[in-house]
RNA sequence: GGGCGAGUGGCGGAAUUGGCAGACGCGCAGGACUUAGGAUCCUGUGGGGCAACCCGUCCGGGUUCAAGUCCCGGCUCGCCCA
């Protein structure tokens, strides 16, 4: 055993070492205790910060803890290896995104091993690979049979730069999320997943989901957006030039049926598809239609920000409020999306806030419809809409009922007379899931002028990416100008048909990739159903909190389908969810805090700190930089510290190295023990059963490690040397194998090392987790704090086995405490067992 | 505007069910060893005060013997949805 702690030796030869045992090899076949423990796959990059260490040095502390704990665990990793960078780089750089994408992957698969982060290899899969999108593909085609993937025109999302459609999902501040440039609209044949089929089973089965963060499941209700309303139509007044119109009414959908007796107005959005036939051949038709055309170019976001300025333009129509029989005007206004319900809103500008500025800005009329709890609502005095609950007020035959009462009724009413329904709309849309791009999964459809839209024969899977393609920005992918590729023979009726050169969206291939972990290598199926059944849910998934909405969404969604289909037994994939927060830095330019990213010039690389101060610090000192589920700041000099702690505990070996070697002798009975023996003995006890709490709870990694410094100190106060007993070194060496499993999740490399240094045969994870041994715990005196009207005025050492009178006696009989209470008359005593004791005087 | 979360020393952050605020680390100060120290070790470190003590967990109220923790109101910041 050297001096100076030799991390560069140490780690190269355990990583060796355990990349040849089969410590995270899991066994399937086994099934008792098992542990899936999934880390999100990563899109693989060209090089690894610290910031995403963070993710994989969690997940690597889960997994080594679980083993420590008799886990059966499964430990998998892959790559989310289709993408748009890969195919950005090749479109600059002409290096095909296969060989990129492999090189990264290499790159990384080094880092990791670099960090000491374990996986079963064996189990690796990567998405962009045949073996793998075969499946995919065959997904594809499931989902197609059973009528949830389909081809459907569709205002999408277009962006640009990526000359993609994106998905809602994708799309951020009307940017786009990857290039954040402005988003356009364009219709377009579109393939889709029919996830909306799934959105009231996605809210609702949230709730079972306990072990996820609250906040994850709160963006998940706030994007499916169910909300619960009715349906109405209201009647079209027909031209004064009877020419015939598309429609006869116009449906809207509104949450606030209760109000429509002070429904003014109608508004369109400016993408209603009926518009231009709507004000065909009236005086202001152009202007109508010009309005309109401009608004539908603007983002969404400006459109309908409350504060934001609202524009419409009356159409010169007419509708009919179906209640009141009253007729309102027809208006385009750009704040009504296409999206939402049908396209139209039932504007009533008492009860509405946009409602309001809109009937402001152009005086339309205002009526009150909802009276508030004392009656004094009046038009006169209100400077906004009034939205909270209230009566129904002038509401005809509904007027005087509590508003939330109306709704029901009404809605009947509108139902018996024919002309509305309840209804619920969710914001949620279906996954538009084609992509006009070559980097991703070929979608297995044969497009036959004869048969229409054919699906590829599972036999003829996979329908492979050609490589010989070439890279442009352009609208189509480079698929659809590659003619080998294109021309095929339809699979039905054998006549020359064209591919779909669309491929999928890469949240398809991550919507499976954790039930292909358990039988990646089978050529024969997607997934073992059985095997699934048995290691899924996946017992703990952990990544970042950027996916909470998409990537889970899908994959749930995903699930459910397959679920249905018969294909697996549950129907929830993940049980636990942890989200782990970003590690952000000092941006040098601005002294903002950033989330490390190239651009912002925040990078902090993780080789350079591997090779200065070892793994097992980077690794540390990631782990106890904060609360794992926070976002914390990045400080250079936070690794000194991590640094010294595990070279100070290397010295705690190193100074006892010549007998530590020599058999241990056990600890004898406490009792007999020296203070300091004691002290340290329960210091070391304490420590365990804290930890244990610190970890199984909610991964406070932070203050695990704390609590294991504060164990280092304690070992060195107990200042061991030559003259020491055989006991005091029974105890240190307890301490110290305690201390040496209790760092091995964390400091791995460093913990393996030692405990074979102290003379173990096996793995140091072979080891059981400490177990905290009550004797260890026990004390004969505890030491209380006694408190005068709540200030701590003494302390107060008393037998353990004292009772609340000895206590009370002896603490009112403390010379500070009696000062304390000079002219005062005590009140009440309270003693909190083994804390302290409270007297309230006056 | 709604939902969720956060606000504690110079800094990152600790603190079961309400029970001694500031664990642990960084930084800083002093000291030891040293040719030297940006290595290592020891000591100190919320503010005020010689001290006894007083004040302190965003602000203001409240409950309680006891509040960082619970309740009410407000401010600021972050995220999601509008």
């Amino acid at each position: 055993m050297q001096e100076s702690y030799p991390f560069a030796d140490i780690e190269s030869r355990w990583q060796r070492q355990w990349a040849e045992s089969d410590l995270f090899r899991a066994d399937t076949e086994r099934t008792d205790r098992k542990y899936y423990c999934l880390m999100m796959f990563p899109y693989p990059s060209a090089a690894l910060h610290v910031g995403h260490g963070r993710n994989y040095i969690i997940g690597d502390a889960v997994a080594r803890y679980k083993i420590m704990r008799g886990c059966n665990v499964l430990a998998p990793m892959g790559w989310d290896a289709f993408g748009l960078p890969a195919e950005n780089a090749a479109i600059k750089s002409g290096i095909p995104p296969r060989q990129s994408t492999m090189a990264n992957i290499a790159t990384m698969k080094r880092q990791l091993a670099s960090w000491g982060v374990c996986y079963d290899w064996d189990r690796e899969v990567t998405s962009c690979l045949p073996d793998y999108y075969r499946w995919t593909q065959w997904l594809f085609l499931k989902l197609f049979e059973r009528g949830l993937a389909y081809r459907g025109e569709a205002a999408v999302n277009w962006c640009p730069s990526c000359a993609t459609v994106l998905a809602n999902e994708q799309v951020v501040d009307d940017r786009c999320e990857r290039c954040e440039t402005p988003v356009e609209k364009q219709r377009r044949e579109q393939w889709f997943f029919r996830i909306t089929d799934y959105a009231d089973r996605l809210l609702a089965d949230l709730d079972k989901l306990a072990g996820w963060p609250e906040r994850v499941r709160a963006m998940q209700r706030n994007w499916i957006g169910r909300s619960e309303g009715a349906d109405l139509s209201f009647p079209l007044v027909p031209r004064a030039d009877g020419r015939p119109d598309p429609v006869d009414a116009v449906a809207c959908f509104t949450t606030r049926v209760d109000t429509i007796y002070g429904c003014t107005y109608m508004a369109l959005a400016p993408e209603y598809p009926h518009v231009d036939a709507l004000v065909e051949g009236l005086p202001d038709a152009d202007k109508v239609r010009a309005f309109a055309a401009a608004a539908s170019r603007k983002s969404s976001m400006d459109r309908t920000a409350e504060s934001g300025e609202k524009n419409g333009i009356f159409t010169g129509r007419h509708v009919v409020n179906p209640y009141s029989g009253e007729t309102i005007p027809l208006w385009v206004g750009d704040y009504v999306l296409m999206e939402y319900g049908s396209g139209a809103v039932m504007a009533v500008p008492a009860h509405d806030t946009r409602d309001w500025a809109f009937a402001k800005k152009y005086g339309l009329p205002i009526r009150i419809s909802i009276q508030n709890e004392d009656g004094s609502l009046s038009l006169e005095t209100m400077t906004d809409a009034y939205v909270e609950d209230g009566v129904t007020a002038d509401s005809g035959p509904f007027t005087g009922l509590p508003n939330r009462e109306a709704i029901g009724r009404m809605t009947r009413h509108a139902e018996e007379r024919g002309f509305g329904r309840a209804a619920t709309h969710t914001r949620l849309r279906d996954w538009l899931v084609s992509r006009q791009r070559y980097w991703g999964a070929p979608i297995p459809i044969v497009h036959c002028p004869a048969c229409g839209l054919v699906p590829v024969p599972e036999k003829d899977l996979p329908v492979l990416l050609p490589e010989d393609v070439e890279f442009k920005p352009a609208g189509e992918s480079p698929l659809a100008a590659c003619e080998a590729f294109m021309n095929v023979a339809c699979p039905a009726c054998g006549k020359p048909a064209r591919r779909e050169s669309d491929t999928m969206d890469t949240f398809v291939d991550s919507s499976w990739y954790f039930l292909r972990y358990l039988s990646p290598r089978d050529t024969e199926r997607a997934f073992d159903s059985e095997l699934c059944n048995r290691w899924l849910p996946v017992d703990q998934y952990i990544g970042g909190i950027e996916h909470a909405i998409l990537h889970l969404m899908y994959a749930r969604f995903f699930t459910k389908a397959l679920h249905d289909m018969g294909l697996l037994a549950f129907d929830e994939p993940f049980a636990r969810l942890f989200t782990q927060g970003m590690i952000c830095k000092r941006s040098d330019k601005d002294n903002q805090l950033y989330k490390m990213s190239k651009s912002k010039g925040n990078v902090v690389s993780p080789d350079a700190l591997i090779e200065t101060y070892g793994a097992d610090t980077l690794r540390v000192y990631t782990l106890f930089i904060g609360p794992p589920e926070k976002d914390a700041e990045w400080n250079d000099r936070g690794i000194e510290g991590a640094s010294r702690f595990l070279r100070r505990i290397w010295r705690l070996a190193y100074e006892q190295r010549d007998w530590l070697t020599r058999p241990a002798v056990a600890v004898g009975d406490p009792a007999a023990l020296s203070d300091a023996e004691r002290a340290l003995y329960r210091k070391t006890h304490e420590t365990v059963e804290r930890i244990t709490r610190d970890l199984e709870g909610a991964f406070h990694f932070n203050s695990a490690i704390a609590q294991i410094m504060e164990l280092t100190h304690a070992m060195d106060a107990l200042r061991l040397g030559p003259d020491s007993g055989e006991q005091a070194r029974a105890v240190f060496r307890e301490s110290l194998e305690t201390l040496i499993k209790l760092m091995a999740p964390f400091a791995p490399h460093l913990a393996e090392e030692l405990w074979r240094e102290i003379g173990h045969e096996e793995s140091v994870f072979r080891a059981a987790w400490p177990e905290a041994d009550p004797r260890a715990l026990a004390r004969d005196e505890i030491e209380l704090a006694v408190q005068v009207n709540g200030k701590v005025r003494d302390r107060l050492v008393v037998a353990a086995s004292a009772t609340t009178t000895e206590i009370e006696a002896a603490a009112l009989a403390l010379d500070n405490v009696r000062r304390h209470l000079q002219g005062k008359t005590v009140r009440k005593t309270i003693v909190v067992p083994g804390k302290l004791v409270n007297i309230a005087a006056g």
